[in-house]
DNA sequence: CATAAAAGTGAAAGCGGTCACAATTGACAA
DNA sequence: TTGTCAATTGTGACCGCTTTCACTTTTATG
């Protein structure tokens, strides 16, 4: 299928016997034109129902006013509340966002980073890969002085603005609520141990058992990929244990929910034998049975924050000195980790 | 921030002594140029970190290799599914897409489209808003020849390819699958009734009960705007009148759940006292209590194959002339409808 | 060997805009 | 009358790449 013709400001100006310069600048509004001219101008171009040309600009002043966006995957929920987030403030600043996926590959990421790099984005909203772990091409990007920051899977290595939630202490504020509940042998059940977010959740599930005089060799972490069937196996072996715990607290909603399906086969009552926490607040971390204690990430926030902040530096509002921001997260108390009242 | 200089084919030629389109050529892999140029340049290209400029060659060539989308929102799950395809399928053709939302605003369904069309995309994946009632705007692009295709919320005044899902014989499925556990007073919980999904969802229940003997006089349909609020509403209001179905058919998942909710509330027994099925099949719906029975509908394969059939009809694979593309969906029977075993 | 055909390369004209600079005009002061 | 200045509008180079056409050099052919 072929696209029509369209109209050009070349046209308009031949129709209307005046350079093209004149027509640029009456549809650009300029004041150093006629108004009688600029209203010719813009009447006819209406009227010959003329559409900008965005490519030729951007080629032009080197300025594209796209955004590239790189998220492990569109479908999760929280990733697509940041993207929501950030189309909305990119749109309402005038700019348009260009998104890929990078499927959680470290291939695709790069091969994604270098299409939109080619496609001459004014700057990056990256959150890596599980797979990410060597970080040349995020370097050679920084080194290109192409902007970009990063959000929510982030890494130290490379010196730009970053966004993301204070992992460590959700992860203390929702041990710390176990706690409170009276459960003293809590178990972390966590993703990759390489992941930035299995790291930081650790720390405050630990910074919490210390805060209850829980020394660190009574912790007990169980490590899984985060496929259902790994979370199966794992909590199956957890239950196998002769010794188990009486709170579990997982790194994310899924896995929090993946736990709960395997505890609740095996008839074990949650809270009363087990409380059980999670991270994120999924939506559907509301209604499972019983819904699910979890630590509210605010994704849409997150994505305005960073879209923000990176046309902020775009437009030098900001100076280009990496900052970090780190978003708060809360404690959302639901049935299944409520021991004080049901028990 | 300002973006740091991007090496040119100008100045790799220069380097070389070669004109600019030799330059051209080797990086196109053209079979006219001399093998032993062709490395020299590739080689000087790859040590000057060349990165070629897609935004000029779419303003030569026409053509951006881009495609727009836009949708009702992004973080539904269904909608996010949808773009994971288009995007994988846009991608591995050698397009980038570009993204908007119209917050199920029509105005800015409209703006979205003007941004998308100014961004010379080559052709356009369009999910109507809720409040798109007329349809001038597509009308228009149509009379423009810029390529489009609709998906899922879709009209038929435009003459363009659409795809969709069987509605009518999914909610056929549904309903018919609550009458076999032996449910005879079923309601339609219906969405907005100027809406496509509300209508031919309807036709399926209607059809459902006739096969059944069950006139359309003692059809049952309550009508809600699918706001959390009004779900309640309605769903009170049902329950306050005298004659109470055995059974719900809602529209779409979140209204399901927001029906079970109240009936929960209401000590109502799901599915002993009113069975319960659903439309979409969101992740949400296998993890409610009791797990919804739902339609489910394939979100990503219906990117997919939208992506794929409008890059066909870019690529004159396919013949222009419109099509329509009706996907399968399935009954996923779960524990909200099983009157037979459980009653 | 002459000559035609093929191979390899370059020059230049755009694609549709922007913008620095030049040119034109008329008003007004000197 | 002439110069100056502001207001308007035009000219043309250019953004980075593609592609036609022409040109030069090989190579093949009779």
């Amino acid at each position: 299928m072929k696209k029509g013709h369209q109209v050009t400001m070349k046209e308009i100006a031949k129709k209307l016997g005046v350079s093209v310069s004149t027509v640029s600048r009456a549809l650009k509004d300029s004041p150093e034109l006629h108004p009688d001219t600029k209203k010719r101008i813009v009447e006819m171009a209406t009227s010959m129902n003329y559409q900008y040309n965005l490519l030729a600009q951007s080629l032009r002043i080197s300025r594209s006013k796209v955004l590239g966006v790189i998220v492990p995957e569109l479908t999760s929920h929280f990733f697509s509340s940041n993207i929501s987030g950030i189309q909305d403030t990119a749109y309402k600043r005038g700019y348009n966002i260009m998104i890929c996926q990078s499927n959680e590959s470290f291939e695709q990421e790069k091969a994604n980073l270098k299409t939109l790099v080619s496609s001459q984005v004014d700057g990056l909203l990256i959150s890596l890969s599980r797979e990410t772990k060597s970080y040349e091409h995020l370097q050679e990007l920084y080194d290109r002085e192409i902007p970009f920051i990063m959000f929510d899977r982030v890494t130290e290595e490379i010196p730009v603005s970053k966004v993301t939630v204070d992992d460590a202490h959700g992860a203390y504020l929702a041990v710390n609520h176990l706690l409170q509940q009276g459960c003293r042998k809590i178990a972390y059940f966590s993703g990759p141990t390489d992941l930035y977010i299995s790291k930081k959740r650790k720390e405050g599930y630990l910074e919490a058992l210390q805060e209850f005089g829980i020394p660190e060799t009574e912790s007990r972490v169980y490590v899984t990929d985060l496929t259902e069937e790994m979370n199966r196996k794992v909590t199956m072996e957890m239950l196998a244990e002769g010794d188990r715990p009486d709170a579990i607290f997982a790194m994310i909603d899924p896995l929090a929910i993946d736990v709960m399906i395997v505890l609740k086969e095996n008839g074990i009552k949650i809270p009363q034998d087990i409380a059980l926490a999670g991270f994120t607040n999924n939506p559907t971390s509301a209604v499972v049975e019983p819904s699910l204690t979890t630590i509210s990430q605010p994704g849409y926030e997150m994505g305005q924050l960073a879209a923000n902040h990176l046309l902020d530096q775009l437009d030098e509002i900001v100076p280009d000195d990496p900052q970090s921001f780190i978003l708060l997260t809360t404690l959302v108390e639901r049935n299944s980790s409520q021991k004080s009242t049901t028990a």
